[in-house]
DNA sequence: CAAGGGTGTTACCTCGGGTAACATCAGCAG
DNA sequence: CTGCTGATGTTACCCGAGGTAACACCCTTG
């Protein structure tokens, strides 16, 4: 390697087969074939294989970038010192917005594999959704939650699915603890056990490895 | 149709090549090939595709049979008459006991597209677990949990992330409201409104839609 | 004995991920 | 100038998976 410190002609490249998998992207779903994301970057495949490995690598090079931006607006929401329920606040609006401004790149973070071509609708996981039913109904049916009852039912419905959803997924795959352990901390959550704890103190001993890029 | 009530010979081949595909599943995880199924079922694609279309029917015809009994379960669940925090346990118990019994068909339904036959770990978005991660620090850095505070940090990062992306995703794809009301309502439901509700009186006067198989 | 419907097969097509082998052009040592 | 190295680029191919066409078998019914 003769040149000590001139990657100034190699990282541009990477960087603008990026740029380019980024539009194809754009333009063909997260489910872009590797050929056109060559063919959008004008080039064809082996160069993008030499690069990135696999089309894992690309995919991964590619969340990487965008998740950075979202990743470190989050972290900055988080580290404000607000009040627990304007933190609270402001961390879900910084994440909505987030994925508002790019909906494409969203559906790539989230959704990375191909997904259905022909059905628009599913976004999550088919049986997810019925049980977002279920629990909508057993919210308006049970609750009484006032004026908006109708949207702040279906919002949970999906909000506690996805919760649960997602912590099982994480649960069966760690088996972090007993199952009933599991079920007292997700119920502890909804139970409002966030707003009710105390502060911790601010803490200045250690610092929680919050590394910045 | 000269038969007028005698589908007991049609039946049971489907459901047969069903109970055949169940075990590829099991075997291979929800990548199972067409190919790898049809072996198992002792046969060849092209009866598959018969029976099913394309591999997507395949693939939704077993997904309903397992939600059937999931979804049941959990309705169930959710029809007892308890108090609402017990209710909310009995739900989140029935979820876990459902998708432990089945690990492999819970990957199905939840997970329906190939996934990467290399990295085991990669259960949700990749973007979705950094995330989680922010959450956990921030939970066990500023909030007080006492003796469980590691285990509950971390369960509601998975949580809370899976709440936000399930919600935010929904809310993307149909836009019920404004972006300041999503985050009143999730924060709410993070909030502990779930928990101090009123509980409504038990409906008698409409029947909430709740149609049994 | 047909006719029809279900079950089954082999052989093939297409498309996408991934790779091997070869061509080219820059810069730099001798 | 020659020749090495390393990056960029190409064509042509392999493989596996979804999906289909065409043909064969059996069993029931008229």
């Amino acid at each position: 390697m003769p040149d000590s410190a001139a990657p100034a002609t190699g990282e541009p490249r990477r960087e603008q087969l990026l740029n380019a998998a980024d539009r194809a992207v754009q333009q063909f779903g997260p489910g872009a074939s590797m050929n056109a994301i060559a063919a959008e970057a004008g080039i064809t495949k082996p160069i993008l294989y030499r690069h990135f490995g696999d089309r894992h690598g690309l995919i991964r090079a590619l969340t990487e970038r965008h998740t950075s931006g979202l990743l470190a607006a989050i972290r900055a929401a988080l580290a404000e010192p607000l009040e627990r329920r304007d933190l609270v606040e402001k961390v879900l609006d910084t994440y909505l917005a987030g994925i508002e401004s790019r909906p494409q790149i969203y559906r790539l973070l989230t959704h990375p594999e191909p997904g259905d071509p022909s059905g628009i609708g599913s976004a999550l996981a088919p049986a997810l959704q019925q049980i977002a039913d279920e629990i909508t109904k057993a919210v308006q049916g049970q609750v009484d939650l006032g004026a908006d009852r109708e949207l702040l039912a279906e919002t949970w419905g999906r909000a506690i699915s996805g919760m649960v959803l997602a912590a099982g997924d994480w649960w069966l795959e760690q088996r972090p603890c007993s199952r009933a352990r599991m079920v007292q901390a997700l119920a502890d959550l909804l139970w409002g056990r966030l707003a009710a704890a105390a502060n911790l103190p601010v803490p200045l001993t250690t610092n929680h490895g919050t590394e910045q890029t």
